[in-house]
DNA sequence: TTAATTTGACCAAG
DNA sequence: CTTGGTCAAATTAA
């Protein structure tokens, strides 16, 4: 818990921890409120509460981290902020599922001349993300009693939209706890989700039940904090842009890799 | 009738 | 040959 003034890393480790109680404790937030009829003003308060807290520390890493990096330039290399990992390039990301030639099949000719992004998350409630997915697979996989579920974007054909998504049960824990792996960002336009509680998407998808999500960066089950950009250039009150894989404001947590 | 899901086959990479 | 991603016919739901 010792955080001096001039202990940045210390500062991260704090907030990271502050952030990761959140975080951990929303889903439950989230399902009692979904237990109740009309969720009541006390926990919709608190729902509320959670995302600005998240959105706040959010910001506060991003400007510690910034300020870390610029008292010490050059030495990034050994990566200082275990805890927190910096958003990962475009390049590095796509070396994680695509680079890697993730043992793909008919690999999608990926990405031709466009920027592919993938990126993968680990999450209770796998299915309500906002967007409109169509299944067009599954598969069991091998030794795991788990299947994993093909995603497509539901508007591939209209709009042409490559996003795609994979679904697959990691555990049997309660709630189970399921990774997701997104791949290529939606350019349909087609984000259903932004209202403020995590608002009902049903539409064709499983019953949403929350929004919690924790992305991991691919292969580490590390949490990734909040995409560490520009902090300047972080808008306080709306940060939802469309091609956004899924809201930041709301819960966070979001890395494109 | 249309649209979405299921499920087994197909295909390519390792 | 095995594995994992996709296709497409069959089935189910709205």
């Amino acid at each position: 818990m010792a955080c001096r003034p001039d202990d940045p890393e210390g500062a991260v480790r704090e907030v990271t921890r502050v952030y990761e109680l959140i975080r951990n404790h929303q889903p439950l937030l989230l399902h009692h409120q979904r237990q109740q009829e009309p969720p009541s003003s006390t926990t919709q308060l608190a729902q509320r509460l959670l995302g600005e807290a998240l959105r706040a520390l959010n910001i506060a890493l991003s400007v510690i981290k910034q300020q870390g990096q610029q008292d010490r330039s050059s030495t990034v290399a050994a990566s200082p902020l275990p805890q927190v990992l910096s958003s990962s390039s475009p390049a590095s990301a796509a070396a994680g599922s695509n680079g890697a030639a993730r043992s793909g099949k008919r690999r999608k000719p990926a990405v031709e001349g466009g920027q592919n992004s993938s990126w993968v998350k680990s999450t209770p409630f796998p299915y309500d993300d906002g967007y409109e997915w169509r299944k067009y697979g599954e598969k069991r996989i091998n030794g795991t009693g788990f299947t994993k579920s093909y995603f497509r974007c539901t508007y591939k054909d209209d709009k042409g939209c490559l996003a795609t998504k994979y679904v697959q049960q990691k555990d049997n824990s309660d709630p189970p706890e399921f990774q997701v792996t997104y791949n290529n960002d939606h350019t349909c336009n087609c984000n259903i989700n932004n209202l403020p509680t995590g608002g009902a998407a049903d539409t064709n998808n499983p019953p949403p039940i929350g929004h919690h999500e924790t992305v991991l960066q691919q292969e580490e089950a590390t949490v990734v904090l909040p995409p560490l950009a520009d902090v300047s250039a972080i808008p306080l009150d709306d940060l939802m842009p469309c091609d956004q894989p899924f809201p930041i404001a709301d819960h966070c947590v979001t890395v494109v890799a």
